[in-house]
DNA sequence: CCCCATTTGTCCGTATGTATC
DNA sequence: CGATACATACGGACAAATGGG
C-alpha cells in the first residue's frame, strides 16, 4: 500500500492507480470525500505537486469531481437510463467544448453524445447517464 | 485577452478557455503547435502550474496531443468510419481508465464505448474514430 | 455578521530525468 | 554533442473559497 520513489513508473501514478482501485472497490463509496491533499502527502510520504496531479488524472477520467475549499468527491454514477438509437440515426462520442460543458453542466472527464437524426438535426447530449440500445429483431 | 487573478475562475481556466477558443477558432490550426509553456508563463504573465494545468485540461478534452521534449500540439481530427451498432446490443460512452489508455493506445482525452452484445459480452473501442450506426427500416 | 479552521488554487525556487532536434 | 522542452517531484508561501460556530 505504499509509494515507490525509485520505481519506474511515476508517483502520481501509482497514488492514482491506488485511488482508483479503492474507488472501483466501493471502499470510497459515491458521495464520499477523498482525503485531504495534506492528508495524502502524509499518508503517502510525497509531495503535494504528486497528489494533486494524481487527483487530476481521476478527474479526468470522471471518477471525482472537486470543488475549491472544500475537498474531491467521488462521483455518484448517475442513474443509467437507456435510451433507444433511432432508426437511420448515427451517434459519435466525443469530449464536450468548454460552452458545451457549461451549458450541461457537466464535470470534467464526462464525455458527450452527439447524435444525427435522419433528419440531419444533431442532438448533444451528456453520455454519463446515457445507455444507448438498439432492440433487436425478433418482432412478432 | 489577458488574466484576471481576481477572478472567480481560476487562472487555468481561463487560459484553457482562451486556448480552446484559439483552437476552436482555427488560429491554432490541427499539427500546429502551442507555445510553450515558458512562452505561455510570459504572455500571460502567470506561473508554471497555471499553464500545465490549463494545457492538462486541453488534453483531457482531446484538444490537443504533447509530446515530451517537443512540445503541446493541436490534434487533428481523425478519420471517422462508421460502425453497425448491432440488434439487440447496447452501448455507453465513457473516459477510459489510464490501464486502458495505455492498453489501447489511446491519446489523452479519448472516451471509449463499452459495447454490451446480445450475448452478454462487452466490447471496448476508442469512441474517437467511430461512428456508431442504426440503419433506417426501409427494407422491402 | 464575523471569525476561524480546513481545503484547494496559485506562485515560486529548485532539482533531476528524458525526449527531440 | 548541446540547446530546448516537457515530466516528475520536492519544498515553501500566500490567496481564496467553503462551511461551521
Amino acid at each position: 500500500m505504499t509509494v515507490d520513489p525509485r520505481s519506474h513508473t511515476p508517483v502520481y501514478v501509482q497514488v492514482a492507480d491506488f485511488l482508483r482501485t479503492r474507488i472501483e472497490s466501493g471502499e470510497l463509496a459515491p458521495g464520499e470525500s477523498l482525503p485531504s491533499e495534506a492528508r495524502l502527502t502524509q499518508e503517502y510520504g510525497i509531495g503535494r505537486e504528486a497528489v494533486r496531479m494524481a487527483i487530476s488524472t481521476l478527474r479526468s477520467e470522471g471518477l471525482v469531481s472537486t470543488v475549491r475549499g472544500h475537498g474531491t468527491r467521488v462521483r455518484s454514477t448517475p442513474e443509467r437510463h437507456q435510451m433507444e438509437l433511432p432508426a437511420g440515426s448515427s451517434v459519435v462520442a466525443r469530449m464536450p467544448t468548454g460552452r458545451e460543458r457549461t451549458e450541461l453542466q457537466l464535470d470534467e472527464g464526462v464525455p458527450i453524445l452527439e447524435i444525427r437524426h435522419r433528419t440531419g438535426k444533431t442532438e448533444v447530449k451528456p453520455g454519463d447517464p446515457i445507455e444507448l440500445t438498439r432492440p433487436g429483431e425478433d418482432k412478432p
